[in-house]
DNA sequence: TAGAAAAGGTTGAGAGCGCAACTATATTAC
DNA sequence: GTAATATAGTTGCGCTCTCAACCTTTTCTA
């Protein structure tokens, strides 16, 4: 045989991960698109809405999104430039700076929430059955755990 | 409560997923750097190397490797470059070209790939039981076969 | 309280990728 | 046999992201 780590089940296993990660977001990106969004957008959208007040810190945000604070800045121009969510001054910090959902910004995720929710259960959820989502569930947790103890 | 889409169980491995895939990404790619490779260099070494006589036609590794065409030349001028891979004209059909690995491409990969491996056993594989590979390994199966039919 | 260090956010430069238009070669149809 | 169509790969353009440098405001330190 050539080497071992080329037939390995577990680098097999790796490259399956690593490409239907890819393929869910293309699959993702494109439902999105015919509201104007994509994938980045609505996870913004998704975590400045679950925020107490609809509003949250915006390096706060941006270590949720997993973006550097440059890129978020860049990010947050799209979605601000679209009236869905507003920069709000910090008062109390001169320094900081709040992202916060707009009216606009809500109604618009009232609708496409639902319809990305079922793109994402026929693609993923509909395809494992309860044992396996458990085991992912789990799984992707304590990945996460040793992921974040390396960052 | 607010929506119901928030707060489902199956929305947080949704975002986990999500999250934990960039980070494994980040973590793979800072570990290649000291090669001066990063993980899509790595990906298509990888396939190349694996492909009968490691040379493959650049349409096929374009598919595996989820690019484009024009991205897959563009990533191709990378690696061609550090004279890892190199361009060969397929003589019985003038509009083909392969990807062929070269001595020094392979020479690399024999000392990257069980660093690279090991990295991935320690972020993933270490952190999860059998039961759980298994369940995650079978589970992707099945999504990616239901990505490729919305593809 | 002044100076140094740290933290939040923005900006310029550059890399990677998709899309669409383009070139060149091969295949099909008539 | 030639015109139409399809396939393989490349290129120009635009978007998003990171990195590093920068400005501003706050906090620490002596």
């Amino acid at each position: 045989m050539a080497t071992q780590w080329l037939t390995s089940q577990e680098m097999a296993a790796w490259r399956s991960f690593i490409a239907t990660s890819n393929d869910l977001w293309r699959v993702v990106n494109r439902e999105l698109a015919e509201f104007g969004l994509d994938g980045g957008d609505f996870q913004l959208l998704a975590m400045v809405s679950e925020s107490a007040d609809q509003r949250i810190r915006l390096s706060d945000l941006a270590d949720q999104l997993r973006l550097t604070r440059g890129g978020l800045t860049r990010r947050m121009d799209g979605v601000m430039q679209k009236k869905l969510v507003e920069r709000v001054q910090c008062t109390e910090d001169g320094r900081v700076a709040f992202a916060q959902m707009t009216t606009k910004g809500m109604n618009l995720l009232k609708v496409v929430a639902p319809q990305h929710l079922a793109t994402v259960r026929r693609v993923m959820f509909d395809q494992l059955s309860a044992p396996e989502v458990k085991a992912i569930a789990s799984g992707l947790g304590k990945v996460a755990k040793q992921l974040q103890s390396e960052l």
